[in-house]
Parts: structure tokens; C-alpha cells; sequence
DNA sequence: TATCAATACCGTATGAATACGGCATGGATA
DNA sequence: TATCCATGCCGTATTCATACGGTATTGATA
């Protein structure tokens, strides 16, 4: 083709899967659409605009005595699940992460996303399973599996087959092209 | 200040939270530094690439007959937990999004996000917990709760007391202000 | 053929989350 | 003062996930 090539990276953070909001001292510099999508704004809307917008009513603002700024600042990075508000008012629970590109003063440049959560997501697993298929995904039998976690053999039976029930398929194996393999 | 604002959006891109990758039938065309490093590359090493490096060796890379295809196309995306292969090797677990930007032909172009899983992350919640907390927001009594979601009172109550316990706060509405008011 | 792995189906035991009850206390407010 | 609400502490019952045991079948493979 000759036509000029799409800015394919302001693409894929336009039409990420997840919102994504840049601020500084706690003021709107730029969000994604999926962000501005989820609250019920355009982006030039949200753009200028106090964080605070997004929040309840008469919180204080102000206070920042909190969890999530001392691990900002410790860590660089913090994670929760929060509520925000939607424009036409409800609430939305989101999967919320940020990190500040300025440690030393955290709220100076954060990016942040926002992730919905979804409380019927088909696909869940639980911190067993996860060990156990990425132990099946090194090839190891149950047996194998087992002495590395510390468990019965039996039990890594039972993962399995749990597993393979919840996701109907005919081999455990399988849940390894699904969710780690193909497509996307 | 007279220096050229620089582009925060795509600051906000390359240093967003989420790793965000865009294929276009499987080959990566642009991807944040984000998700480069959560894998272990650099982004120029990833650009160009199948997205096939990311997984475990030799799956059927091209049998698409997937859940995650279908739904693609049906409802324009698609979320599960999968693990992806970190370059020295070993897995990472990630809550995986994806969008497709052309849901006739699903692969075409499709925008993803990967986050990390963390399997001690301090803040998670239960269904109920966020159905409670959501109408708290909205300054309703435990009473009026109940009546809204079919309990009695008194585990509204148990709901409040969990949570006031597991977060170490004083009073449960200390936790609207934690989750959903200040920071960030 | 003999062996081993994965699967299926039969159980049981434990622990955690959830839902509920009673009751006592402290604080705000009508 | 009387009432209402949130909180704390004492219970109990149910459900589900987890972990484990035995045993039988199938399929690959040494």
C-alpha cells in the first residue's frame, strides 16, 4: 500500500482493552477512549479536568494520609479495586493500578488504569491451578507436579480434573493451547 | 514554561500500567515498553515478530477453533488469565483483555492487554463485599442494604465487620474513602 | 506384554466464606 | 430521653474449594 501508515501506537492506546489516564498533581493529562468510554465522557471533557471528578461527592480530597500514596511512593506502583463513579452516576468496580513517574514526589506524574471488573468472568482460576497448569505446561507428570508443591499426587489429579470439568474439555492439555496458546 | 509539551499520551502509552500490544493477524506492530519488559525485550525486538515467541513451543499455532476466536467475534472481546513466556523462560500469569478493532475478521487487528497476576495482592474483594461497599457509597443503611439485595440486615452488618477487620480501619465508611475516594 | 500416565468415579475430612441469630455498647439525633 | 445506627462479640448452619484415599479404564510406550 502507499498510504501513509496509521500511528498504530496512538491506536492501540486509544482502543486499548483497558482505561489509561495520565495526571499530574492529581489533574487530567491525557486519557485513552476506552478510559473516557467507561465513565460516559469524551476525552476533551475529561482532559484539564480534577481527578476528583471521578469520585464521590464531598470526600476530602485533600487527605492523603493513605495506603495507596505511601506504596506509591515505596514501590513505585499500587494496585486496588475501586469504585468509580459514571457519569450518569452509578458506581463501576474497577481493577485499578498506578505508578507514579516521579517516586520521589508520587502524585507529581502518575499513570494509572482501569480495568472493569467483571464479576461473572467466565475464565477465573484460583492459585492452585495456576501452579499446577504452569507445572503441566513444563510437561510434568502428576507425580512431578506433586513433589514440587508439596502435595499428593491424588490432589494433582483433582486440580486437573476440576479443571477440565469447569472448562469442558477432554484433556487437561488442552487448557494449555487454550490459555496460553493460540489466537489474540 | 517555553520548552515543547511533550507527548503525554504517548508517555501515558509506554509507560501505562498494562503491558498493551497490537497484532494485526498475529504479528506484533506496536507494543508498550510496559509489556516489552514484562516479557524481557526491548519493544524494537518485538515489533515485526509472531506473537507465537510469547508462547510455550510447539502448539498447533494455527488452530484457531478457540473460545476466545468466538467470542472475539461475537461480542468484540475477550478476557481470560493465561500465561505468557517470559524470554528466560520461566511463566508469568496475566489477566489477559483483548479487543478486536475488526470483528468480521477477528485477527485482523486486535489490541490486547496483559497484567500481571499477583497472587498476594493486599486488596481483593468478594462479590458481596463490592455490592455492599457500592451501596454504602450511597449512604444507605444496613437496613436498607438488606432490603436491596435480598439478606438480613445482619450480614450486611457481617459484611461491614469483614471488611472493617481485614483493612484495619475504624469505621467501614473509612473504606469508601480508601477504595474509592483520594490518591492517584 | 507390562508399565506408567491421565482420566473417571466412588468416597471422606478440613477450612474458609457466607448468611444468620442474639445481645451489648457507644454515638448521634429527633 | 428514646430511637436508630454502626460496631463488637458470642454463637450456628450451609456451601464450596481443597486435599486426600481407593480403584478401574484407556492409551501410549518401553
Amino acid at each position: 500500500m502507499d498510504t501513509p501508515p496509521p500511528d498504530l501506537a496512538r491506536l492501540a492506546y486509544d482502543s486499548a482493552p483497558t482505561g489509561i489516564v495520565l495526571t499530574e498533581q492529581r489533574v487530567i493529562r491525557t486519557c485513552n477512549a476506552t478510559f473516557a468510554q467507561l465513565l460516559g465522557y469524551q476525552v476533551d471533557e475529561l482532559v484539564g479536568q480534577s481527578f476528583r471528578v471521578l469520585y464521590g461527592s464531598d470526600e476530602e480530597f485533600e487527605d492523603i494520609r493513605d495506603i495507596g500514596l505511601i506504596l506509591l511512593q515505596q514501590t513505585g506502583q499500587y494496585i486496588d479495586e475501586r469504585l468509580v463513579r459514571h457519569r450518569a452516576g452509578h458506581g463501576i468496580w474497577c481493577r485499578f493500578r498506578a505508578r507514579t513517574l516521579v517516586p520521589q514526589a508520587p502524585l507529581e506524574r502518575v499513570v494509572m488504569s482501569f480495568a472493569p471488573i467483571n464479576d461473572a468472568e467466565p475464565i477465573t482460576l484460583s492459585k492452585r491451578e495456576r501452579q499446577v497448569l504452569e507445572l503441566m505446561n513444563r510437561r510434568l507428570t502428576s507425580k512431578e507436579i506433586a513433589k514440587q508443591l508439596g502435595l499428593s499426587p491424588r490432589t494433582i489429579d483433582d486440580v486437573r480434573s476440576r479443571l477440565i470439568k469447569r472448562f469442558g474439555v477432554r484433556r487437561a492439555q488442552d487448557l494449555l493451547g487454550r490459555l496460553s496458546g493460540r489466537q489474540g
